[in-house]
DNA sequence: GATATCAAGTTGACTAGGAAACTAATTTTG
DNA sequence: CAAAATTAGTTTCCTAGTCAACTTGATATC
């Protein structure tokens, strides 16, 4: 809550700190990725593909948030490292769809190690209920706000 | 909790709700702030130089967790938008100061209602207590990553 | 069935930030 | 007090996004 007269501070927004804790888990996972030589935004589209049926690039623009521009440069670097490669889909000339390749399939378990790890630390601060709380909180607003193509849960 | 054998999927950790609300969050402010020709960055160092003593550059980086790198640059912009100034400090050459010009303490006014706006608008979804609880894991987290330098509450 | 429209993906110009080299001013040390 | 080390801030190069223009293939309309 603002004080009565001035303008609200930083503190006062949830926005605010949910951006702080954010920013601070996203970056601790960033340099743990970074040792396997790839990105968050990459971590989250070889995961995405992994164990399903391989999937169009505007798909994955929508369930990650970004534009297609971002994912068409991010499938250059996928398939550039050999982790990932597009493939011709349907008898529609424009349609591709990305697939991963060995190398790809075999890192998501590693990264998903990564990402447990990260949690793990991340989070050590509260309590089992707490971080069973926080999610439910989290996964209510990303409802909220339509941020979940299935709701997983 | 991962499945059984599979690698841990995305909506399996925290860090990933985390995220993604906070980016959906952020995004909102960042168009509303747009608006009034700014940046979140820039909002945050407006605000933070706003009913205070200037601040060294090297105080805001830390403050905000960025590299002095980029204060320097968002320092530029600040100017060029003759929303802030350099100022020289203490006797030291090498030290400087940021401060408020007139037009940049004019606009936090209007930019804390735009803050107090998006979090009203993207914490709705929440009950009131809900959102407290929020607050309070959020803070929790952010103390035990010494994301605070004074422990606000 | 030719042409207009639409859709999927790519590209180029631009922005914001990080890392590390660099500059200039101060402090420390011998 | 001269030289070395340290500190504050700047700058350069790089990465990863956005936005909007563009290319190409499919679809619809007349």
């Amino acid at each position: 809550m603002p004080e009565a007269s001035s303008p609200a501070g930083l503190e006062d927004h949830l926005g605010y700190w949910l951006r702080l804790v954010s920013n601070a888990v996203s970056q601790s996972f960033a340099r743990r990725v970074e040792a396997e030589g790839v990105t968050v935004a990459e971590w989250v589209v070889l995961r995405a593909l992994y164990g399903v049926e391989p999937m169009a690039p505007s798909q994955l623009a929508e369930r990650m948030g970004m534009t297609k521009g971002a994912i068409s440069k991010l499938a250059d670097r996928l398939v550039a490292k050999d982790l990932a490669e597009r493939r011709e889909a349907g008898g529609d000339g424009r349609r591709q769809s990305l697939a991963l390749r060995p190398q790809g399939h075999a890192l998501v378990p590693r990264l998903a190690a990564l990402a447990d790890q990260n949690d793990a630390d991340s989070f050590e601060g509260l309590a089992p209920e707490e971080r069973r709380e926080l999610e439910r909180l989290l996964r209510k607003l990303a409802a909220a706000h339509h941020l979940t193509a299935a709701p997983t849960a």
